[in-house]
DNA sequence: CCAATCACTTGAACATGTTCAAAAACAGGT
DNA sequence: ACCTGTTTTTGAACATGTTCAAGTGATTGG
């Protein structure tokens, strides 16, 4: 995956995050219209990976790269809002790269314990050369005004390309037949959120070569097979219910789901105070 | 809680932040020696947070606190290593206020769903005030060099005081004396992750009022008392021990517990490659 | 009372993300 | 070729977090 990342310096049409959409502004500003400034556009973004990579996000100065990229400091900014839009880059590059390479590695595979390592062990590995700087990603994620946050922000292309691969990961396994329809709707976007609990966990995960997160992700894949596994089981039931409500109502809608925008303002009366005791 | 926020810029000796240990510098830089000096100190964290809630973090300037408070900017950083300090200090006042608030609203009650209940709301209540300003706080929290983080930085004496309290909604609850040492040892750690899960969830939250969040906590409450309730049954068992086990071995570690720092470097062969294919 | 020391304070200087008005390059029509 | 509007590019100016050498004042030791 690290072949990949300066791969569109060559004037390709298609743009590195080529997620469809012809409207939104991938992860900038302007809409390039003129083949020239397509590549005006990645010769920035590459080298503010370069140097993320090789500085850390801080210590790389919006001069800097801008010289680097033989560009003027404005420029840089006609195609990338701030110096954040940068990472937003990275994260769609990263995730094709990704979906790419988990799709390639499951194949064959039909258990679905499995084939979840696979998929998340190989986030691991595309992520692996970003480990330091993604921690700065992963800081801007959590700002909800950002629209880089792959939660609130409604129409993240990224995100529906990794939901893509967890559905891959459960329709090619062996589990997908056994399980009713509604659960099977269900599951994708949570196992993008066991990613995002994966990403968390090794964010901050400073053990030689992200050991430890690894070591996680071969632990609790086989458990939340296990768990999925034995959701169809009787004594269940009820347990697996309520989660589903809790899911649909008040998960699913906050990614930007939003299948069941109700339960707004709910009759049981409030426990506590309104606001301001 | 709105009415303690500013109650130190009174020359009383107990700073706000008075979590006990007297080595590790608060929230800020300095120790200060005379009372002349805590009350600057104090001045500047109340106009910086008053500021805060006034124009949010990033519309209040460094130069704004200073001059409101009446000092110099470099004064500011004497006592506050970095603008992101000042959450610190904020995040302590609140911590503390949240759990006398919890601790004086749970009395008398003796549901284990309803106690946790009550906690939570409770925290909701002591933030309200500070919604749009804790995106900012959130924001900080996510990263894992900073010591503010609650994950990652160990002495975090605000964690304490919120697992203490944690503890305290358990043993307080008829369901303590029902459950084996083991889990009751775990259950403080694991709620305070609920209430993080909450706090993430309440970031995102732009209902009025927070009401998604507040019925998100009326819901979940009740179920995570359940299986509380029901890993007790057979049938539960061979799943608990497993949960027990990922929890010990990979969760608690990492909150700065490392109650077993084994699992380092697992003998089970890596699934992926090592790094760069 | 002097001087040395230390806590505290200052504000100018610096680094860096960001903006913006103007210049340059370009495209199309005449 | 020339005018006209649009896209792209520039670099100086700005805003703000942060640093630092120097200043102030009080306390202590002689």
């Amino acid at each position: 995956m690290n072949d990949r990342t300066t791969a569109n310096t060559a004037p390709q049409t298609g743009t590195q995050a080529d997620a469809g959409e012809a409207e939104p502004l991938p992860g900038g500003r302007a809409r390039p219209k003129t083949g020239k400034s397509e590549q005006t556009r990645a010769a920035i973004l590459d080298t503010a990976m370069r140097l993320f990579q090789e500085r850390g996000y801080d210590k790389t100065t919006m001069r800097a790269i801008a010289q680097e990229a033989g560009v003027s400091v404005g420029n840089a900014y006609y195609y990338f809002e701030s110096k954040e839009f940068l990472i937003q880059g990275f994260y769609d590059l990263m995730t094709h790269d990704h979906a790419r390479d988990a799709a390639s590695r499951m194949e064959g595979e039909r258990d679905f314990a499995r084939r979840l390592e696979i998929a998340l062990i190989s986030w691991l590995d595309c992520a692996a050369d970003y480990h330091e700087f993604a921690a700065q990603f992963f800081r801007t994620a959590a700002d909800p005004d950002s629209s880089l946050s792959p939660f609130s922000n409604e129409s993240h292309p990224a995100r529906e390309t990794a939901v893509t691969l967890f559905r891959d990961v459960l329709t090619g396994s062996d589990l997908a037949p056994k399980l009713d329809t509604e659960l099977a709707e269900l599951l994708p976007d949570l196992l993008w959120l066991h990613l995002m609990v994966v990403v968390l966990y090794w964010v901050f995960d400073r053990t030689e070569d992200t050991a430890r997160t690894r070591e996680f992700v071969r632990r609790s894949t086989p458990f939340v097979a296990r768990i999925i596994a034995l959701s169809r089981y009787r004594a269940f039931r009820p347990l697996v219910r309520d989660a589903k409500g809790l899911i649909q109502d008040f998960i699913l809608p906050t990614i930007g789901k939003t299948p069941l925008p109700r339960a707004e303002s709910a009759p049981s009366r409030p426990a506590g105070r309104k606001r301001r005791g």
